[in-house]
DNA sequence: CCGATGATGGCATTTGGAGC
DNA sequence: GCTCCAAATGCCATCATCGG
């Protein structure tokens, strides 16, 4: 699993997880994402994260979840009035809190021991999930092909849904999990199909502060607004998995022209306004070779950097039409240009009126609106 | 002062071929 | 289907100038 220090052993045998230091490669993401997607994931997270509030907080709020009883098997996890679709086997879920963002269902679980299962419904068609699971304490054990893998605190695993495996806590055990239908990724080009079905996330910059971002929004899930929730799940949650997704070795990612061009179109417009993005920049961040990228742009009747370009010229106009107050060459700047003289004359090239007509094209059109 | 345009050198990108 | 390489080419950055 490269970097992230798994270590499997043989049929039967339990495979330690090395912790991870997630504040520091939060660090190094925050000095690196100047300007980019990253970054302000980063601010988003922080004000979402807001004053210290402890882990369990969730798991201690009397309002939107459920309890069960342990006598009772199978029992299906209920809030907010909807069946959750994970079921406790064996009765040791205490408590349970879910909450739909968009496509997306969140859930904040306490498991208690000796030893225990969360089982996965074997999901069949069309429909199925990718399931997030972050480990906020406790052990969780992932069992599949004959063998057991182990996570603790801070661990992140990627899970297919559709494919088979178990699940076991040894011991109190708090998770958060975010379950997103697979319709929802392949609907913005994100190949999610998995040779088996457990993937433990691949430590990096941008995994430890998406794993940080997730935690912190299922921690005060139940304080975020409805209209909030739903932006986040509907726009930004699937675009955070994307990028865990293609840092997993396992993933079957998606080597068509298309998924490629996606992938990089993905790219350029989280770094839209950075100068030095180019071919071969994003070949590295995509794991292909320039030749192979050039090569999906040409399938498709494109080149990279003319789709840059025209993602850029199209994210200024943009600019120029909903802030009329930011001058051209800090337009230029915002999305990449060098030089204001070289972003008037692509625009122009694109859109067939400089910047400058197309800023008062705009005003003539607001103020007819107005009158 | 700010933005648009013309000219130009340099270099990043594309292309095509060969080989694995 | 991929990488590597060399040659060709397209176009970007820069400077100077002009216009509003």
């Amino acid at each position: 699993m490269g970097r992230s220090g798994h270590n499997v052993k043989g049929v039967g045998c339990v495979v330690n997880v090395a912790k991870r230091n997630g504040s520091h490669a939060v660090g190094h993401a925050a000095q690196r994402g100047a300007m980019t997607g990253v970054s302000q994931t980063l601010q988003i997270w922080k004000m979402l994260k807001g004053p210290e509030v402890p882990d369990d907080r969730a798991q201690r709020s009397e309002s939107q979840h459920a309890q069960f009883d342990p006598g009772k098997s199978s029992a299906h996890l209920s809030g907010q009035g909807e069946p959750c679709r994970f079921k406790s086997a064996y009765s040791s879920i205490t408590t349970a809190k879910w909450y739909r963002a968009g496509p997306i269902v969140i859930a904040n679980i306490q498991v208690g021991g000796p030893v225990s299962q969360i089982e996965f419904p074997h999901e069949h068609g069309s429909d199925t999930s990718l399931t997030l699971i972050i480990v906020r304490s406790g052990e969780m054990l992932i069992g599949q092909d004959g063998q057991t893998l182990s996570f603790g605190p801070g661990d992140a695993i990627l899970i297919d849904s559709s494919l088979r495996f178990t699940q076991f806590f040894r011991k109190l055990s708090q998770i958060a999990v975010l379950r997103v239908p697979k319709r929802a990724l392949s609907e913005r080009g994100i190949a999610s199909r998995f040779v088996t079905a457990c993937h433990p996330l691949r430590e990096g910059p941008d995994a430890a502060l998406i794993r940080e971002f997730v935690l912190a929004f299922a921690s005060h899930i139940d304080n975020v607004s409805e209209v909030l929730r739903t932006r986040i799940g509907r726009q930004m949650l699937p675009e955070l998995l994307a990028v865990l997704i293609y840092s997993t070795d396992a993933a079957n990612r998606g080597r068509s022209a298309k998924a490629v061009v996606m992938r990089a179109t993905q790219l350029i417009e989280r770094r839209i306004g950075d100068q030095t993005l180019s071919v071969e920049g994003m070949a590295d961040e995509l794991n292909t070779s320039i030749s192979s990228l050039t090569r999906a742009f040409r399938q498709l009747g494109l080149s990279p950097m003319r789709h840059v370009y025209a993602l850029r010229l199209e994210h200024a106009r943009r600019l120029l039409a909903t802030i009329p107050g930011l001058a051209i060459a800090e337009i230029a700047c915002l999305n990449g240009f060098a030089s204001p003289a070289h972003f008037s004359r692509m625009f122009k090239k694109q859109h067939g009126m400089t910047p400058r007509e197309y800023l008062l094209h705009c005003r003539l059109i607001a103020e007819k609106e107005l009158a």
